[in-house]
DNA sequence: ATATGCGTACAGACCTGTCTGTTTCTCGGA
DNA sequence: TCCGAGAAACAGACAGGTCTGTACGCATAT
């Protein structure tokens, strides 16, 4: 990968305007999310990828450069679905920090009781690729940046003393629950996750 | 790795009496876990561990036969050197849970601000290997359940209503510091890891 | 005609695990 | 005390496969 990279000649640019274009696109990258998230980075081989997607390689690396910049990609997208999802859940509760707090709780905990469930896809990228400056680790260490700012909101309007306090603790809480899911037993997360949480609130309104 | 792993046959088993031979497989299994702590298990082959380690490949295929197994060796040291440090700080408070619930944080939070920290190696470990059947995965599984018995041994002596509800909730938070050093300022994680404990054994006393 | 697609072959590197051959060390018996 | 057997180490080549990324030929569509 970064070590392996070449610096021969790259594509040309591709047109966005193209319909059929953007649906190639679009197939690699489905298909390298799926992939990538259920059996891990550095162990699909773009090989893979193209033969499921039902593409040329050349196609992949037109688009996308290098396996790099594709799992970047993968991030960016996963970051993206992340917080469409949330801001739904938040427009959904306007002016009710707790209720939406609560609800924000409740999909992430069953997201994480799935059955395919796999831990956060930028934590795992994390674990994978040590550089930090690796493309994939800048949108993963945005991600989760952006989930405090998230809680921060939310803090605010909860009228806690500290709320970048309380969000900082929410955000452990969250990625803690992130990674044990194969810890808990099933269904255990959500109500784990509330009850916690209602226990950091209440602490911080003291 | 499992995909690739073939079924020849095995070495013969060697002695364990032997102190030479011991102090070869300990500079094997030294190498083997700064090499895949600090770079990622996928990213390190058996030629840099034998390399560095200055032995013989046949040595490494001696003691420790794949390197699947050689991945699980490596969390088991990690994990008998986590509880040897833990059980150290137990001992030294006996009868006073909540003082080792505050010693233990504060190591564990010194370990997760150092410069070369780069998460917990179980959760790592995890995030490389989908198959749950394989021998390291069992391992990092074994290790995240001791954790929440250990945290539920304190939780019995901190007088809180429900013990095991709050063990839970403690080890989701300690798990989340673990993935969250690089989210964090430097230093910050003691106090947050101290200030959230704080608050979920004062709401779980009433 | 140009851009994009598919399919396939290829280069060069790296991977795990095995094999061969030599060296070093210990230990039991003459 | 010397000798030979066996265990285990070292060194390095090798097999067979996978990896990323490039190149080439041809089809298609605008």
């Amino acid at each position: 990968m970064p070590s392996r990279a070449k610096v021969g000649v790259r594509l040309p640019p591709v047109n966005p305007d193209d319909a059929g274009h953007a649906e190639v696109r679009a197939r690699i990258l489905d298909t390298a999310c799926r992939l990538f998230y259920a059996r891990g980075v550095r162990a699909v081989g773009v090989d893979l990828i193209v033969a499921e997607a039902g593409v040329a390689k050349t196609s992949l690396y037109r688009h996308f450069g290098t396996k790099d910049d594709l799992v970047a990609a993968f991030l960016k997208r996963e970051d993206e679905d992340f917080w469409s999802h949330w801001d739904g859940v938040r427009d959904a509760h306007p002016g009710d920090a707790l209720g939406e707090l609560k609800a924000q709780l409740d999909w992430i905990g069953e997201r994480v009781a799935r059955a395919d469930y796999r831990g956060c896809p930028q934590i795992n990228v994390a674990a994978e690729f040590p550089e930090r400056e690796h493309p994939a680790r800048k949108v993963a260490a945005a991600h989760k940046r952006a989930l405090r700012d998230r809680l921060a909101e939310i803090a605010q309007g909860l009228g806690v003393a500290r709320p970048d306090e309380l969000a900082g603790q929410l955000s452990l809480l969250i990625n803690g629950g992130f990674v044990s899911a194969d810890a808990l037993k099933p269904g255990e997360a959500t109500a784990m996750l509330q009850a916690a949480a209602r226990s950091l609130i209440e602490a911080g309104r003291r």
